[in-house]
RNA sequence: GCGAUCGUAGCUCAGUCGGUUAGAGCGCUGGUUUGUGGUACCAGAGGUCGCGGGUUCGAACCCCGUCGAUCGCCCCA
């Protein structure tokens, strides 16, 4: 027992409910994506690690305690990716991408984090992840934020999140603003916690959503940055917000949010809810003109966000393992041979899918065919072998019918018409198996 | 990196003041005249009680360490 192999920490094993929710997301992720024609980019999962700390900053936590950073086998410095962002802004200096014009792209994978493991934050976690490149206008701000509220409504938790909104203004209102802000902070540096004082000097604008009690009394009176908006970035932002409403998207302005690094301007955003305790963001991003230049690149304008998808597949309910079309339930070697490919004619023949119960006795073979969920239990022993016939039972309704071998399409045929009436919620309306073959069965002749 | 709580079968858990071969439910495997499930019954497999050390005549239970999980801080998706 002790030799049990074991996983590393913070890493995850999903199985059924959990990794039928994972793919959920990704499916509809991708699904949206494509809807706001986002396309997809591949990209490495790992970078040379000047990649990330340069473009994340070398003080900030991720950078300097949180990646996974090692030598490969010629010495060089390589890190898992923490995020996406910075390996696609590398893909588009290093490929050229600026010959595309405006670029509007998707991917998701896994990121790594040196972190201690908590509800909703992992070592290994997976993210969605959407990025516009060359993205100049206000209005794809407004288009970045209506991808990410479909996303989240079609997965249908929109009503468990909100969506959070602020502005970091142009590199001039900006940097007036955090000068106005360090030296009101320096003013009330007595009243500030033990971190926030340590933030001062690394990362003053994290001051701004510390959760201690102090710290909020401080912040309730600092400057903010409407005041040091100049009227280009005031301009920008009023097209964001009227560009949010035409759309219908709902948000509230929360003038504590901040983004740390430098090359973030203009629109920060995220998606929180109260329901992953300390872990609430669920999707978030900013506009990043200064990154790409920060890399080497063309100055560029660009924006996008991340998803959680772990966090996202803890809010998703109701999404469970498909059960399968059909049980092959044979009684004796020979009927499991012909059944099998009666079972393969299915699958080629109209995306049926299938599973073979062929072990312990009768009722434990019925159990288990029960128990996966089928439409339809397919009997085939002797008797069956001889007539050239199977026995069809429609497991929810109990009725059994022999269908011979040559029409056998008709079973594809009536779990073709069932997905489709489920997929239009009308499943209940669905006839019985054997009712529904004697009707076909009588007006294809 | 810091703090709190917790680790007993595959899963959820019980296990009295430290006292013989550590239990239940579910699940799993096989069976109940060798052909019928969703609601029967019988049997079986499966645990060095997270790991290591200590105290004790004796430890699942007490102590120390360690690893892991959970929740919070930090940080962030």
């Amino acid at each position: 027992m002790s030799k049990k192999p074991a996983a590393i920490r913070g890493t995850n094993d999903f199985v059924k409910d959990e990794a039928a929710r994972f793919d959920h997301v990704v499916d509809t992720f991708r699904r949206v994506a494509r809807q706001f024609n986002f396309r997809p980019v591949h990209i490495p999962v790992f970078e040379q690690t000047s990649v990330f700390a340069r473009s994340l900053g070398e003080t900030t936590d991720v950078v300097s305690k949180e990646m996974y950073t090692f030598e490969d086998r010629s010495g060089d410095s390589v890190t898992l990716r923490p995020e996406f962002t910075a390996g696609i802004a590398r893909a588009y200096i290093s490929n050229g991408w600026q010959q595309h014009g405006l670029m509007k792209l998707s991917a998701w994978g896994p990121c790594f984090r040196y972190e201690r493991p908590q509800k909703g934050r992992f070592r290994q976690f997976h993210q969605l992840d959407a990025e516009m490149l060359g993205a100049g206008e206000p209005m794809h701000d407004v288009e970045l934020l209506a991808f990410g509220q479909q996303l989240l409504e079609d997965l249908g938790v929109a009503g468990n999140v909100s969506l959070q909104l602020n502005t970091l203004g142009d590199p001039d209102s900006r940097a007036a603003w955090q000068a106005a802000l360090l030296a009101y902070f320096r003013r009330h540096e007595d009243a500030l916690s033990a971190d926030s004082r340590e933030r001062l000097e690394r990362n003053p604008l994290r001051i701004l959503d510390s959760k201690d009690e102090g710290d909020r009394r401080v912040v309730a009176e600092a400057p903010i940055i409407d005041e040091f908006l100049t009227d280009d970035a005031k301009g920008w932002f009023d097209r964001v917000q009227g560009g949010l409403s035409v759309a219908r998207i709902d948000f509230e302005r929360n003038m504590r949010l901040v983004r740390g690094l430098d090359y973030y301007r203009h629109t920060a955003f995220e998606f929180v809810t109260d329901a992953l305790g300390a872990q609430g963001t669920v999707l978030a991003g900013g506009r990043y003109d200064g990154l790409v230049e920060a890399m080497g690149g063309a100055p560029t304008p660009a924006i996008g966000w991340a998803a959680g998808i772990e966090r996202l597949a803890m809010l998703v309910d109701g999404v469970n393992e498909d059960p399968i079309d059909v049980a092959l339930v044979p009684m004796n070697e020979a009927a499991e041979h012909v059944g099998l490919s009666l079972l393969n004619a299915l699958r080629s023949g109209g995306g049926v899918s299938g599973e073979t119960f062929a072990r312990g006795n009768m009722k434990k073979r019925m159990q288990r065919a029960d128990a996966s969920g089928a439409a339809l239990a397919l009997v085939i022993g002797e008797s069956e072998l001889q007539k050239k016939a199977v026995q069809v039972k429609d497991m929810s309704e109990g009725d059994q019918t022999s269908v011979a071998f040559g029409d056998l399409g008709f079973i594809g045929g009536y779990l073709a018409e069932r997905r489709l009436r489920v997929m239009e919620g009308e499943g209940e309306s669905m006839p019985a198996f054997s009712a529904w073959f004697a009707a076909n069965k009588v007006r294809s002749k």
